[in-house]
Formats: structure tokens, sequence, C-alpha cells
DNA sequence: AAAGGTGCCAACCGCAACTTA
DNA sequence: GTAAGTTGCGGTTGGCACCTT
């Protein structure tokens, strides 16, 4: 037996919404409020429409300041960078963009972003792919100008195996760390806090990645408990996967190529889907958000003649964004602390 | 011009979390 | 403590508009 349905599905109109009905509900919501309860609003207002469809409709089209359509550069950024370390928590991402509703961004996400970043991905990986063939090949013609007569020839060997990497530079380094950095100052935001920042807790956990990354994470206070946790989860999840764990450097004629086996949580790829999983690899390898989308789009860039933040990491531009973002923006409604 | 394909978006559905009695 | 009612969320779908053949 299932649960009883919220209305009387018979008597109740599905589809399209009239402009008489948006009438009706924004007169009565705008003079009224919803009364706490919008399964009992319609018959109020004598619309016959299900609560969650009048809750629906004010929500994500009839509330004010909503916008449609017409997202920025900056509001695709801070999609993209929320999707890859919280994932399709929607209304989470939503509330980071005042205007949009939940809706609009996951239609957005589905439709437009994410053909978008897989456009990049390809051109990205097939420029990955030539570059890695063509080392190959000078790979080849070095080992067979010190093949030893007699010996297994090693590098020949690897080179078949081995996958397309990043090779490791002190850029790609602080790119990865200026990400991490951003997605790290919007969770604080959402109500998380990172022990590093207040060192004397007891209940920390460290876990450390092949780079020294620290990820301690202190959940003792959080708006948002379990979505902290999750983000955590995802984030260290998103930080083990990124290239670093390969590494190959070029000294002289030696080339020197490893991949960190890494056990435990350092080989997870669990807690992203597939798609953020590439994603994420997808802005480390395009040398952050700047590489994916390039400067001139991002906020301050050129097309807005800040030229003083144009070499500003993503954590900058997070930073410079949020603050007009948040005022007159009501916060996540079902935020408790503990 | 018509048929079929594709993209987009508003709205629906079902489930889980939360609140209340 | 628990059952019923309500809210909020994310995934999915239906239908319209536009594009291609």
């Amino acid at each position: 037996m299932g649960r009883a349905p919220c209305c009387d599905k018979a008597n109740v109109k599905k589809g399209p919404w009239s402009p008489e009905e948006d009438a009706k509900l924004k007169a009565y919501i705008e003079a009224n409020g919803t009364g706490g309860n919008w399964i009992a609003l319609p018959q109020k207002i004598g619309l016959k429409r299900c609560g969650k469809s009048c809750r629906l409709r004010w929500l994500n089209y009839l509330r004010p300041n909503i916008r449609h359509g017409g997202f920025s550069e900056e509001e695709d950024n801070i999609i993209c960078s929320l999707y890859i370390s919280i994932g399709s928590r929607w209304s989470i991402i939503a509330a980071q963009l005042p205007g949009r509703t939940d809706n609009d961004i996951k239609n957005y996400w589905n439709t437009k972003l994410k053909k978008k970043l897989l456009g990049k991905q390809t051109k990205v990986q097939q420029a990955r792919s030539a570059s890695c063939l063509s080392f190959k090949q000078e790979m080849k013609r070095e080992s067979e100008n010190y093949r030893v007569p007699g010996m297994v020839n090693q590098a020949s060997d690897w080179t078949l195996l081995s996958p397309p990497v990043m090779p490791l530079t002190s850029t790609n380094q602080d790119l990865y760390l200026r990400d991490q950095d951003s997605i790290r100052n919007i969770l604080v935001k959402l109500g998380g806090r990172f022990s590093d920042d207040h060192p004397q807790s007891s209940t920390t956990s460290t876990t450390t990645n092949p780079m020294n990354f620290r990820y301690p994470f202190d959940v003792s206070f959080s708006q948002d408990h379990q979505l902290y946790e999750d983000s955590m989860t995802i984030l260290s999840s998103a930080s083990s996967i990124s290239p670093l764990n390969s590494t190959c450097s070029q000294t002289n004629s030696t080339t020197h190529f490893s991949i960190n086996q890494v056990g435990g949580p350092n080989d997870m790829i669990q807690g992203l889907d597939a798609f953020q999983a590439e994603l994420s690899e997808l802005i480390y390898s395009n040398n952050g958000f700047e590489g994916l989308y390039g400067t001139d789009n991002m906020v301050g860039g050129s097309s807005t003649g800040t030229s003083s933040v144009e070499s500003s990491s993503w954590g900058d531009i997070n930073s410079l964004a949020y603050p007009q973002f948040v005022s007159g923006f009501e916060p996540c409604q079902h935020q408790s602390i503990p």
C-alpha cells in the first residue's frame, strides 16, 4: 500500500499554466504569502492545481527576481566548480546564483553546459592523444637507438601501456592547488570548516595525497552536516584522481615515468560519477578553469576592463564574485546548526 | 512544403527528509 | 516513539519550436 496522494489527482489540472492561473497565484502570494501550507493554497484561491504544482510554479517562474536564460561565463564557472565538488546538488548550486532556480540550472547543465564541456573535452583529448602518440614515437626511436642486443627493451613495453599523462610542472601544481582552494572556499561558504583553519581541533582526521596536499576536515560545525561530509568525500576523491598521481619528467636524455600506485582513499574514483571525474580531469589538464574557458571570459577579464585580476586564480575570482551575489539573497532554508 | 530529428524547457513524479500531532 | 502530512529535491518526460533533409 502506497502513501496517500498529496491531492485528488482526478480534480487537478496538469500541464502548462495559463496567464490567469499565474495571475491568481501571484496575486494571492504577494498579498498573503503562502500561509505555510502549499497543499491548502490552491483550494483557497480556487485553483484546480496540486499544491506541489503551485509551489513549483511560484519558485521557478512567478517568484520575484527570477532570471531565465542568458547564463554568463562566470555563472558557468560556478556551476562547473560546484558540480565537480558536490555533484548534482542543484538546489545548493542555485543558492550560489541569485535569481536562478535549481530547475533552470539543471536544464542548462543537461542541455548546454555539459555538451559545451564535452566539446572542449574532445578537443583536449584529441590534442592529448596526438601529443601522446608523438611522445611514444619519439620514445620508440630513442629506444631503437639504445637497443642492447639480448636485452628486453622495457621502454617500448611501457610506452604501449602508458596512459596519456600530464607532465607535472610547478604551474600545474599551482593551478591544481588554486582550484582546490576555490572549491574549498565555496564549501566553507556553504557552511563547512577546515580544521587547518582551527589547528586545535580534536576531531581532525588527516589524509595526505601524493603531493602532500592535505585535506583534513573538521565537521564539528556545519550548517548542513551531511552535505559537508558528502562534499568532503567527493572532494577528497576528486583530489585523488588528479593527474598528479602520475608523473613524467625529462632530464637531459633520460625520461622518468612513474605512476604512483596508491591504495585506499587515494585511488578512489567512487563518489564522482564518470562525467564528474572526466570533467575534473579535463579542468586540471586544461590548466584550470582559466585554461578551460580562457582568461578573457573570466570575471574581471579583459572583457570587463578590470585588468588587475586578469591573472587571478579561480579562487580569487570566486572571492570577487561571491559578495555581490550574496546581497539580497536568501540563504538555504533547510540548513540547521547543531 | 512536408516529414522526421533534435534541442530546449516547463512541469511532473517519486522519494526522502522534515515537521507536527 | 511513531504515523501522517508537508516540503524539498533530483531525475525524467511531454510537448513545442526550430532545424535538417
